[in-house]
DNA sequence: AGCGGTCAAGTTGAT
DNA sequence: ATCAACTTGACCGCT
């Protein structure tokens, strides 16, 4: 049984999530900054708690949270803690209302961290702030109860190796909270799976399979194969994604995301399995419902 | 109310 | 050298 996932937004509910500018904010006093943003945020997370809703009561079982839910949480002067706000204690509440609703409806969730959250950069600064960030999509997965917080390898920086090692050296340093939750996915350029599959190993990360992304940046291996090392990582339900190409696989940038998922993309070998598969297409919850119904069409016999 | 330039952050590869 | 892409268009000043 496949568990569908909705990424981040949607594109014909009104349900929507605000976002601020730091050159906006940055004009306004302290007081005034906290008002706004308690009021942005409050809005946020009662959007989650639609979004939430929406997913369940249309069979989609599984939620990916934007990083910006919280905007400008981890900027260097703009950043704020849920406490700071005039109703932090609402919105403390309102995001534990999200979590005990995931939970009692069994909507899974997540967070997929921006790119520029890298633990593989040989910059110390880029690394610090990269786990601050990982330490703030950790306290909100404490709120509402996501068991996941998916990151790409980064960058090679000309020297995979080094960068690996770097990688793994911060991974076993991460506090529990953050490691507990972390998962590695390839990405189309740098990270094959056959270059994250024994980091994960080593380190007990799940592996996030994303078989778009292998198809732009092949390692050798197969898919069936890859999927089942990939299922071997996890200690709870695997993660995994699909996406269609805009133009076709042979055009110049195969790695555009359709609208929809083209039933073909969709690997043969995970049809049977027990695992979330997050759809990443442009048309958004359309696309989830439209693959699922792929998948629901009646039975003969 | 609607338009359009702009938006914190890193890294890569196409142009 | 510039720029789009990356999980996602939305924000906000201007008219």
């Amino acid at each position: 049984m496949i568990r569908w996932g909705l990424c981040c937004i949607f594109k014909e509910q009104p349900i929507t999530f605000r976002r601020a500018t730091a050159a906006f904010l940055s004009k306004k006093n302290r007081s005034e900054q906290l008002r706004y943003l308690n009021g942005l945020v409050l809005h946020n997370a009662e959007a989650l708690y639609a979004a939430l809703c929406f997913c369940k009561d249309n069979g989609i079982g599984d939620f990916r949270i934007n990083s910006q839910i919280l905007p400008l949480k981890t900027h260097p002067e703009l950043g704020y803690a849920i406490g700071d706000l005039p109703d932090g204690q609402l919105v403390e509440e309102k995001f534990r209302m999200c979590g005990t609703y995931s939970r009692d409806h069994d909507v899974r969730t997540g967070f997929h961290p921006d790119q520029f959250t890298l633990l593989s950069s040989p910059r110390a600064d880029v690394t610090a702030k990269s786990i601050d960030e990982l330490a703030y999509q950790a306290e909100l997965a404490d709120l509402v109860n996501a068991d996941v917080i998916n990151i790409h390898g980064g960058g090679a920086y000309g020297d995979k190796a080094s960068a690996l090692e770097r990688l793994l050296r911060n991974i076993e340093n991460l506090p529990d909270a953050i490691r507990s939750r972390l998962t590695l996915e390839n990405d189309d350029r740098v990270y094959s799976p056959g270059d994250l599959l024994p980091v994960c190993l080593e380190t007990g990360i799940p592996f996030v399979y994303d078989v778009h992304h292998h198809r732009c940046l092949p390692d050798g291996v197969g898919i069936e194969e890859t999927t089942e090392l990939a299922m071997k990582t996890w200690n709870r339900e695997p993660l995994f994604h699909v996406s269609s190409p805009l133009a076709s696989w042979h055009g110049k940038n195969p790695r555009n995301h359709a609208d929809y998922i083209d039933l073909p993309d969709f690997p043969e070998c995970w049809i049977h399995l027990t695992i979330t598969v997050e759809v990443e297409a442009k048309a958004k919850e359309l696309a989830v419902k439209d693959v699922m119904s792929h998948f629901l069409k009646p039975r003969i016999i």
